[in-house]
DNA sequence: ATAACTTGCGTCATTCATGTTGCAAGTCAT
DNA sequence: ATGACTTGCAACATGAATGACGCAAGTTAT
């Protein structure tokens, strides 16, 4: 897909300016370019030497972040794994990414049409891994799905707002994610 | 509270240009102060003699959704009628405020600390009558209460993004609200 | 080692949103 | 009806963000 691979040098600047626009964005998605060169520990010219202009940086942080977020469903092999596994799975690498790419990946105006066509193949695959459930009986079969997956996502980004450090955090907040959606609040599952 | 009462010639302007703003910011949160002069039907400069800045502007914004979330959940009466009526209540009526003002109850880094203070009340009444459900038997004591209420929130947040026009559908969508709250998603309760 | 590339810095042009003011015409309250 | 207030319009001032250059110094790949 990239026909001229970039020098080390050039990467690293980009994944520095991307991970800046993230967190200055996230704070002020007013922010001057400014603030985020200075985040990134570069000048401003060279952001838009990278990004020739404004509307381009916020585009490719959008992409990179669906990028992100798709291979987070996809590790969790959520048309092939056992779902209940899959859903676990799937809940704990998106957690991830969303705590590190919140802004990119929730309050943006994403209208690239390459970056929808991803969220839509995600979505796709949400909507598969809940029939499997169905069939499963984790899911009753009355279920709304459209409003169970808003409810999922609702869900994630109300989580990832904790943002902890620890693999047993996240997974904790995995498992309270998966027992408020299939059980709503109350005791904690006992499987 | 207001010394001098407004003439009913710059109420009506006062209340047509909040209510662009919110149409307009809702839709870009970025949008120069033209767009909402132009949506309220008014010159730009009468904003301007309305609100001394931009930011003047967005905080008399904040603060009229603030007021009116406060109203919808006194409303209900929640510190006295029987909790699950009031629980009821409050989630239509705050479903009916979120629908017309969502951007300036949510999307809005509201620093006044006026508006925080009445955030903070109707976060203390929602605290108050869960305690109350919990009393009463209908949410379990060992519930965490503030996960609980964060995810009341986000499912009101996520059922306002349906804005419906109907009594009926409202109605329709509080009671799924509180469905998934107490109960996460699968059959439907019957109470 | 060398050729190609990248970066920082200073500089400049341009565009756009914001905010202000004066005045004529219209609206409101009493 | 009258005095006070409000609005639209046009014009102006200002500041800030964006985007583009060229050049000297440093880095990368082969």
């Amino acid at each position: 897909m990239n026909p001229k691979p970039l020098r080390a040098d050039t990467e690293r600047t980009v994944r520095a300016i991307l991970e800046a626009a993230e967190r200055v964005l996230s704070a002020n998605p007013a922010a001057p370019m400014e603030q985020i060169a200075e985040a990134a520990g570069v000048a401003r010219t060279t952001v838009h030497r990278r990004f020739a202009s404004r509307e381009a940086l916020i585009s490719a942080l959008g992409a990179w972040a669906a990028q992100r977020f798709h291979e987070a469903v996809e590790a969790a092999r959520p048309d092939t794994a056992p779902p209940t596994v899959a859903l676990y799975q799937a809940t704990v690498n998106v957690l991830r990414v969303k705590i590190g790419w919140g802004f990119a990946m929730g309050a943006l105006p994403s209208d690239a049409p390459e970056v929808a066509r991803v969220h839509d193949d995600v979505r796709a695959q949400c909507e598969r891994l809940f029939v499997r459930l169905q069939d499963a009986g984790e899911i009753p079969t009355n279920a709304d799905l459209d409003w169970l997956r808003r409810v999922y996502y609702a869900l994630i980004h109300e989580a990832a707002l904790e943002a902890p450090e620890g693999d047993a955090a996240i997974d904790a907040l995995a498992t309270r994610v998966i027992d408020t959606l299939l059980h709503g609040i109350g005791a904690s599952q006992n499987s």
